[in-house]
Parts: C-alpha cells; sequence; structure tokens
DNA sequence: TCTTGACTTGAAGTGTGCTTTAAGTTGTAG
DNA sequence: CTACAACTTAAAGCACACTTCAAGTCAAGA
C-alpha cells in the first residue's frame, strides 16, 4: 500500500504543506517518487515519520532533526553516533519534565490562591495570609515566587 | 531597594531588551518610572516577573499573559475569570506532561535500540528482533512505532 | 561641568516553522 | 480525449518572541 502526500497527511493528522515542507528540509530522502515525480508514501515510511513526530514533540529543531535521518542513512558506522543523540535527548526530556512540575506547582498555587480570594471575595485574603496559615504543599513554592528565581545553573 | 532595567535583568537571568520588550508589549504596566524615563522596578515586582516567567514556561503566549496582567489590575472583580485560566492552564499542563511521558518512553526505547544495535554492530539485530524477545516494557512503543499514529482526540 | 555608561524609543532585522500563492503537471474517472 | 482534483515547485508571507540598531537622554562620579 502506498500513499500520497496529502493521505499521508491525513493519516498523521498534519497538512500536505507540512510534509512537502519537512521534505524540502531533507526529513524525507527515503520517499519515493512515481515517474511524474508524485510521492509515493510506503507503509514503512510510517515509522520514520512516528520517530520524526517524536523528536518534534521533544523540541529538537529540524536541523537537528535532519541530521539523525542523515546518520541513519548512512548505516551501521553512526550507530554510536545516533545512540548519544538520543542519550543527550533523554537528558533534555529530564530536565523539561521538571521544568514542568515546577511550573504545574506555580499553577497549584495560584489555583489555591484564587479559590481562596473567590471565597474571601478579595486576593488580599489569600496575599496576606500568614505563612503558617497556608497549606503546607503551598509553603515553598510561594516564599520563592516572593524571592529572586534560582539562577539556572548553566550546566550543559 | 528599586532596581533598573539592567539589574533587574542580571537578577532574573533575562537580558534587558527582553524586559523592555515584555513592557512595550504590555506586560509590565505596574512598573514605574523617575521623573527622567527611566524604569524602576521595586523588589515586590519580582513576583509578578517570576509569575510572569512561569507562565511562559507553561507555553502561554505573550498575549495572553497581557490578558492576565490587565485581569490582575482590574481587581477583585476578575477573581474568578484569572482562577478558571489558572485551572485552564493546569489542564494544559497535564497534557503537556502525558506527552512529555510519551515522548520519553520513545527515546527510551531509542536508546534500547541502538545500545543493541551497537553490541551487535547492525540495526539489523534490533530492528529485526521478534517482538517477544524485545524487553517488555519496549513492546508497547514499538508496536506503536511501527503502526499507526494515536488520532489525536480534539478535546478542547 | 563634563564624561561616561546605562538608560530611552521606534524601527528594522533575525530565526523558526510552517502556510499560502501562483503557475504548472499528473493521473484517474467518465 | 477531456475534465478535474490532487499533485509539483519556488517564492513570498506570516506569527512569534525576541534582538539589534540608531539616535538621543539621564544621572552619577571626577
Amino acid at each position: 500500500m502506498v500513499y500520497t502526500v496529502g493521505e499521508m497527511a491525513k493519516l498523521l493528522g498534519v497538512t500536505a504543506s507540512t510534509l512537502r515542507y519537512y521534505d524540502k528540509e531533507g526529513l524525507l530522502p527515503f520517499v519515493e517518487r512515481s515517474s511524474g515525480g508524485i510521492r509515493m508514501f510506503q507503509e514503512s515510511d510510517i515509522e520514520w515519520l512516528q520517530v520524526i513526530g517524536c523528536m518534534k514533540k521533544a523540541g529538537m529543531s529540524i536541523k537537528d532533526i535532519r541530521r539523525y535521518i542523515e546518520m541513519a542513512l548512512q548505516g551501521d558506522d553512526t550507530i554510536t553516533l545516533r545512540l548519544a543523540m538520543f542519550q543527550r535527548q533523554r537528558q533534555v526530556l529530564q530536565q523539561q519534565l521538571e521544568v514542568l512540575r515546577h511550573t504545574m506547582e506555580m499553577v497549584d498555587y495560584k489555583c489555591w490562591y484564587y479559590e481562596t480570594a473567590q471565597k474571601a471575595g478579595t486576593v488580599a485574603v489569600p496575599q496576606e495570609m500568614d505563612l503558617a496559615q497556608v497549606p503546607e504543599r503551598f509553603r515553598r513554592i510561594r516564599q520563592e515566587l516572593r524571592s529572586m528565581p534560582e539562577q539556572p545553573t548553566e550546566q550543559d
């Protein structure tokens, strides 16, 4: 079973022009063409596209994804490089996860803050509340919001 | 203690022009000026800036952040709106967390894949390995990568 | 008072990731 | 054979979040 760009786009939930753009950027060198120049996606190309999708979700740039694709097409000589790439990506995701958890804490705190304000009719109540009266799980983030940010220790 | 734009920028780990840009976009209406027009950040402005930072981390646009700031300056009438905003944002973060976890699974699988390839000297080994020989925790994601994506159920 | 570094603004420039447009080609159904 | 939807390309356009530039102003120390 082969697919045109439009069919594959529908299948993946993206637009056809996105796939054409990826192709132009060198992300789809594995896609074959008909004698007339029409792209013919194979069933087996889906795995490539899924991996590209995941890498995008991981925040990788088009350029970096292309580098990976190029390596993969070069064959077994680049296995170690590709492994290193994914190991690095795992670290990046770990960091993103931490940031997200921290952000979630802030949002949870703000939800509590405005729920409390709503009950009282004014933000003055949560705003000026004694730390001791603030639910224990929000105390740390409240203190943090009111002081300086953790300087992001630039460790590459 | 008051700070100039450069001092505050240093404190927050951003550039001064970023803060000026935020100001221009209406994110910092609370910042006062000297008679000569120099921005004078107050100690108490730090909380605003921290919240702005968190909202950006949560993926909110400058426009949406401005709407929040505007509401906050309007006073207690907008408490319910602001609460709704953060509740919505919590949902968004939950989704992001799920996507991130899924991406992490893929990256873990790819790490295993290339570690296995490295040991064998060829990607053929992990690529053609029987599902039964693939470590149990990677089986699901492997199957998923090789078939169609979950159609993202558009639920707002 | 003068110098100097940091501040001010508006406007233009940058990088990323698409999206749209225009002009033309392909391939299938009738 | 024709019609027509879907494909092709190059190039321009867009949204976003800054960043840089140019020209000028402010304010603290010598």
